[in-house]
DNA sequence: AGAATATTTCGATAATCATCGAAATATCGC
DNA sequence: GCGATATTTCGATGATTATCGAAATATTCT
């Protein structure tokens, strides 16, 4: 992952609506989601949608495809992980120098089946 | 970490030149890097620069201390560490329903101390 | 074809952003 | 205290962003 796709990446999930939408979608795996559902469980215009829909996709993050009149947006984990993996590279080392806090280490896209630890908030 | 947190510190790294910045002072490690030696390596004005160290620093990614008339800034790794534990939980799951693709696990703050593999770009 | 549903496109608007030049502040060495 | 160095503050500016309402497009059903 280059250094652009890095940072449309990162401006794509930096904004509030945008990650819940992704999160949504990470959520609801691979099949993804229809706009309409999303648009229902978050609340969202649905123009308003298609405008954070469009740079998800600008971004790599989401792909579309369409059943009957609904369009079904789905995460693609591919492009997060590449995501991750850049910062955790890039963005993470030196942490051996680190004193006490930094690092702990974790696994990237742990299994977290069953309705995941509420992630703290 | 909480959303907001989450969503500040995505918006400070999705700047180009703030990217940059913080993976100049991650490279420096936790010493960190006086303002105008960044300055120097990055070829940015001055002014410019504290713009971006502010933004970095409210959202938590680098702290600052003066050294005589410098002002040293430094990675925090802990906030980073954070950002990607919190990426990894809640954006990147699902993935034992991806296809091929998507997820290879990898550590979080791998060692990587002699010049990084140049990171591909 | 015509009505209904799902989503996108268009135009406008207020807000935030990145950069710049000029001036201010802090610290050092003399 | 004075000149020099390092960085920040201030004010301005053009660009991008998120949201909205209204209209357009695509698809299904009858």
């Amino acid at each position: 992952m280059k250094k652009p796709d890095v940072v449309a990446a990162l401006a794509a999930l930096a904004q509030d609506n945008r990650l819940d939408v992704f999160r949504l979608l990470v959520e609801a795996g691979p099949e993804g989601l229809p706009a309409g559902q999303v648009a229902q469980k978050l609340a969202l215009a649905p123009n308003t949608l298609t405008f954070h829909f469009d740079r998800l996709r600008d971004a790599g993050l989401v792909t579309v495809r369409r059943d009957g009149r609904s369009m079904i947006y789905a995460a693609r984990f591919e492009a997060m992980n590449a995501l991750i993996g850049f910062l955790t590279e890039n963005c993470c080392q030196g942490s051996q120098n680190a004193t006490a806090e930094a690092c702990a280490p974790a696994a990237v896209c742990k299994p977290a089946r069953g309705k995941r630890a509420k992630a703290e908030a």
